[in-house]
DNA sequence: ATTTTCGAGATTTTT
DNA sequence: TCTCGAAAAT
């Protein structure tokens, strides 16, 4: 037997060798479409496709299939996803089809392709050889150091609207003509309006503390093409292949940079879906998906409108909800999946009987054996997150938190992290998040007098208390501990790698102790979790990694590669969400003024209304299964009452169930009524629900069967077969 | 006089 | 979670 099996190992492997098996996996799990999608190997393929459709399978594939059978290097292959944590799993997808040892360090973001690019060259420019990059809460710091200077008091309204402005500015050639120049020449440019004063002293400020942002690394890539031919000659000699997924999130820009990359070469392949442009916001243009054809002739498209995700009851929500949007191409996803439960629109009268209907359905799964990995809670603002934690602390329910508010945005690795870039840079950022942490004494007055110090002397702060730390006002504080602690540190940093580096930091900066003894547990884990990815990217890496080299990377790679292994309901925006797909989804908090956001209402506009719907339609065709959209009265942003998001009413009343308890007046309001919507033949109700039966009275549906249309229900006097065209049955809360 | 602590209120979405 | 302001602690 033992014998006969590894016989049989060895047959496998051997057709694996061979390329048998590869080629299977690689084309036989394709639909026609796909399979011509992924074998066009020249020109260009631009791939229209709707949600579950298999667009990314066919992108993997494509790639895999360059590789394997045609024999392309992939050094030679610009793979761009729009996340990283999509790169993540393309690299997982990759190495399933081409071998573990595979190198998938070549599929990456474009923002990670720009960093790569510039750490080679960007010298030639006049900036500090080595940069950081900077992600939001930096430029808003840094903006908010400006505005203090210029005596102006910023909220989140200005300061969205500087980062706009700062875009605009950045898109201009001549703000590159700016910041590419040496330091000493800054002064000479003159601002004419407060706002140019305020853009100006904002680049003046990020060059000195070696920053990049994210609309620099895109920039600075395109600067460097347009002075040094050599440069793009290098990168355009390489790159023979492109391909791109989540094209209708592209900008212009991005779209023009890659253009420039392939120029050589032209071979394109880029998949998208119009109605998942969720991104217009921070720039995107899905007229680059739609106008590809017309710029880039000759061009084949492909369009993939099978969706092999969800059950009919879902596609169906979700079509009558796009449908809904104007501005539009019309593309109607189909499926040949069996039929599911209707999906169920929970309407509560405050968010605590949200939140309870919310820990009740993942319960109801659990008891029933489901795993809670296979359940995700999607919302629109981070801030909703805090009431499903609540719920799901209270009711012992594990859960992680995916992006936004992650693993990386916790306090204790922004720290940890800011005492890394202090190490390698020194910058003004990292010195004022971590210079009383743990305290040291160090306040408001201090800070203050290392301020005018910093500015008179045109150093950095950490320089100017370094130069006075023997004045009076220190008298008694923990400065020069502080200082003693890092230039040891840096010492060290030139040999140790950067784990080691950190643990040494933990320890010698008091950090660790601090945080041990506040007595949370979590955010010692939350340390050690990151030690242990810095672990995992130092041997992957293979050579010594450099701190400077893997600050950038973290900075933009904030992707803690969360295992499934963990049985978890998942908690993420619906941004985040995008490209993921689970068994039950729940979207929660879906009320006007949230989602729609009241950003978007306050625009007034039309396009800002319509994205909101494609957002919304992105969460409901996250559901295979099961899809629960919940909202709930009360009070909400700026003392508004709450009320049901418009889009729960684009899905047709046919295509959706509603449940939950509503107040008089939003009856009289909005006409719907809880429960009065039956479809004959379709499961209405998910096992688990407490379901109230005319005759047997109150119940729980244990069982479904789908074959005979029947539920099974546990009654006080025995279970019961009950047919799912019976109309007496009621939901009960 | 200065720092620390504690409670209240507010919050779009991300590379 | 983050920030702000007032009160308490050094």
């Amino acid at each position: 037997m033992l014998q006969k099996l590894s016989k049989k190992c060895m047959i496998e492997t051997h057709r694996m060798l061979k390329g048998n098996l590869m080629k299977d996996t690689l084309l036989d799990n394709l639909n026609e479409k796909q399979l011509e999608a992924v074998t066009t190997t020249e020109g260009y393929v631009r791939v229209i496709a709707g949600a579950g459709s298999g667009k990314t399978k066919a992108l993997t594939h494509r790639y895999a299939y360059l590789v394997r059978e045609a024999g392309i290097s992939p050094a030679n292959i610009l793979c761009i996803t729009f996340t990283n944590k999509a790169a993540n799993e393309m690299k997982k997808r990759i190495k399933y089809l081409l071998g573990e040892e595979f190198d998938t360090s070549f599929v990456a973001t474009l923002h990670s392709y720009c960093t790569r690019i510039l750490r080679e060259d960007i010298g030639k420019l006049f900036y500090p050889e080595s940069f950081i990059v900077l992600d939001t809460a930096d430029q808003k710091r840094i903006l908010e150091e400006v505005y203090e200077e210029f005596n102006i008091s910023m909220d989140t309204a200005t300061f969205q609207f500087m980062i706009d402005k700062i875009r605009y500015y950045k898109n201009l050639i001549t703000y590159m003509d700016f910041i590419a120049v040496p330091k000493e020449d800054i002064g000479k440019y003159e601002a004419k309006t407060l706002e140019e004063a305020i853009i100006l002293r904002y680049i003046q400020k990020q060059k000195k503390y070696f920053g990049l942002d994210f609309f620099d690394l895109i920039n600075f890539v395109i600067y460097l093409f347009r002075k040094h031919g050599d440069v793009l000659d290098k990168w355009q000699k390489r790159m023979h292949y492109v391909l791109v997924d989540e094209f209708q999130d592209i900008t212009v820009k991005e779209f023009k940079l890659i253009r420039q990359l392939t120029e050589i070469n032209k071979n394109w392949f880029v998949v998208g879906d119009p109605d998942q442009n969720i991104y217009e916001w921070r720039g995107s243009n899905m007229q680059v998906l739609l106008e590809f054809d017309q710029k880039m002739e000759p061009c084949k498209t492909i369009f993939l409108n099978e969706n092999y995700r969800s059950t009919p009851q879902i596609l169906n929500a979700a079509n009558s909800l796009i449908e809904k949007n104007k501005n539009r191409i019309k593309k109607d996803l189909y499926t040949k999946k069996e039929d599911g439960a209707l999906p169920e629109h929970f309407h509560s009268k405050d968010e605590n009987e949200e939140i309870n209907f919310i820990v009740k359905t993942i319960q109801a799964h659990t008891e029933k054996g489901g795993n809670y990995k296979d359940i995700a809670v999607l919302y629109r603002s981070n801030f909703v997150s805090r009431f499903i934690e609540q719920g799901f602390l209270k009711a012992n329910i594990p859960y992680l938190v995916y992006g936004g508010v992650g693993v990386y945005d916790r306090m204790e690795i922004k720290d940890v992290l800011s005492y890394l870039r202090m190490i390698a840079f020194g910058d003004d950022l990292s010195f004022l998040r971590i210079v009383n942490m743990p305290k040291r004494k160090i306040g408001k007055t201090k800070l203050v007098f290392l301020k005018q110090k910093s500015e008179a002397e045109n150093i950095s702060y950490y320089e100017a208390m370094k130069r006075y730390i023997h004045e009076p006002v220190f008298k008694g504080c923990g400065g020069a501990d502080f200082i003693q602690v890092i230039e040891r540190l840096k010492l060290d940093a030139e040999e140790l790698p950067v784990s080691e580096l950190l643990q040494k930091l933990l320890i010698d900066s008091g950090y660790e102790p601090y945080i041990r003894e506040s007595g949370d547990m979590d955010r010692l884990d939350n340390i050690s979790e990151l030690l242990r990815s810095i672990v995992i990217s130092e041997t992957e890496y293979g050579e010594f990694l450099p701190l400077i080299t893997f600050l950038q990377d973290v900075s933009l790679n904030r992707d803690l590669d969360i295992e499934d292994k963990q049985d978890c309901v998942k908690i993420m925006t619906i941004h985040t969400a995008k490209g993921l797909e689970f068994d039950t989804v729940v979207l929660a908090g879906a009320n006007e003024r949230t989602l729609p956001s009241i950003r978007a209402l306050e625009e007034r506009q039309e396009d800002a209304l319509e994205e909101e719907r494609r957002l919304c339609f992105v969460a409901v065709t996250r559901a295979k299964k099961k899809l629960y959209i919940t909202e709930s009265e009360g009070f909400g942003i700026k003392g508004y009452t709450k009320v049901p998001s418009r889009f729960v009413f684009d899905i047709g009343d046919e295509s959706i169930l509603r449940t939950g308890s509503i107040s008089d007046e939003l009856k009289e309001e909005y006409r719907f009524q809880v429960g009065a919507v039956r479809v004959p033949g379709v499961a209405n109700y998910a096992v688990g629900s407490q379901v109230k039966h005319k005759v047997f009275g109150e119940g729980m549906v244990e069982e479904i069967d789908e074959e005979t249309k029947t539920y099974m229900i546990r009654f006080m006097i025995g279970i019961k077969p009950i047919s799912f065209h019976y109309s007496g049955l009621s939901q009960v809360f």
